[in-house]
DNA sequence: AATGTATTCAACCGCATATAC
DNA sequence: GGTATATGCGGTTGAATACAT
């Protein structure tokens, strides 16, 4: 069966963007904001498939983009955030103000894989060259200095990403900061998902923010992101405690014990520890 | 100047996930 | 709950450009 194609690929332009095509897309998104991509080709008079309209506004076209050179502190920062992330392109983009993940995406490739090399350390791993791979956990014995939880970059990057936060926005974190300036210090990743209090409907830009945090959540934990999303939309505080558990992969070996949990403000979350244990917070 | 090789990066493709029905 | 559709993401490609011979 298949999916059907996404558009009517024997009426689209495809190859280089002409002037008079970005114009175009330039035009109609200033116009009707961005979205409902697969219609706005036609709408916008463009011979293009939806997604290459967005990829040609996102990765291009949109105006707070920061073209331009690499600064050495964004080299580094995007080391730090691969050595956490792993190829996570738009998470990184997220930490990188008018950088896009296509963009990072390709300045890896070319150039900073090249400088870890130069540094001899390997590029996924960011472990010296030559060092054993790591055997489950063991990773940590040769893992530079700080990046020892990445033995298992997924799980980690999950876990790094959900920062704890039951407490209010104006509250201080102390957990989860401290792991970070373990992890990589002077790293202020705040990869986090708090839970917004609206006292009434919230502000625009409120939303935005906490739009965006789930958005770095989101590979983390669909779930929980769904529950926060659900709150969200009805603009009410949670009600209910929400387990990340399942997200890292521990329900199933009864790790967790979040069901039955009391209060209903916890986010139960496992912070990697050196050696392969693991915490519950 | 001509040719070959390496590098860069915009764009495409297919898959995964989210959302609507 | 199941299916169809839309969107987003990461890997890959290939044309354009830079550099070396």
């Amino acid at each position: 069966m298949g999916r059907s194609p996404c558009c009517e690929k024997a009426h689209t332009n495809k190859g280089a963007w002409t002037k008079e095509e970005d114009q175009r897309l330039i035009a109609y998104i200033r116009a009707h904001g961005e979205g409902c991509w697969r219609t706005l080709p036609k709408a916008a008079g463009l011979l293009r498939c939806g997604k290459s309209c967005r990829l040609r506004w996102i990765n291009y076209l949109r105006p707070d983009l920061k073209r331009g050179n690499f600064t050495e502190e964004e080299d580094e920062l995007i080391i730090k955030l691969h050595a956490m992330l792993g190829n996570k392109w738009s998470l990184i983009a997220g930490r990188l103000p008018g950088r896009t993940d296509n963009e990072i995406k390709n300045y890896w490739n070319t150039h900073i894989k090249r400088k870890l090399l130069g540094r001899g350390l390997d590029p996924q791993t960011h472990r010296p060259i030559g060092s054993r791979p790591a055997a489950s956990m063991g990773a940590a014995a040769v893992a530079p200095r700080g990046l020892s939880f990445i033995a298992d970059a997924p799980k980690a990057a999950a876990a790094t990403t959900v920062k704890m936060a039951a407490e209010s926005a104006e509250e201080g974190n102390g957990s989860a900061a401290s792991m970070e300036d373990e992890c990589s210090p002077g790293l202020n990743l705040e990869l986090s998902i708090s839970l917004p209090f609206y006292p009434s409907k919230p502000s625009s830009s409120s939303t935005e923010a906490s739009s965006s945090m789930t958005t770095t959540t989101a590979a983390a934990t669909s779930d929980s992101t769904a529950a926060v999303a659900a709150a969200e939309s009805a603009h009410k505080p949670y009600t209910q405690a929400i387990c990340l558990c399942p997200n890292l992969g521990f329900q199933r070996s009864g790790a967790c014990s979040c069901h039955g949990m009391s209060d209903p403000h916890a986010i139960r979350f496992f912070i990697p520890l050196q050696g392969g244990q693991h915490v519950l917070d």
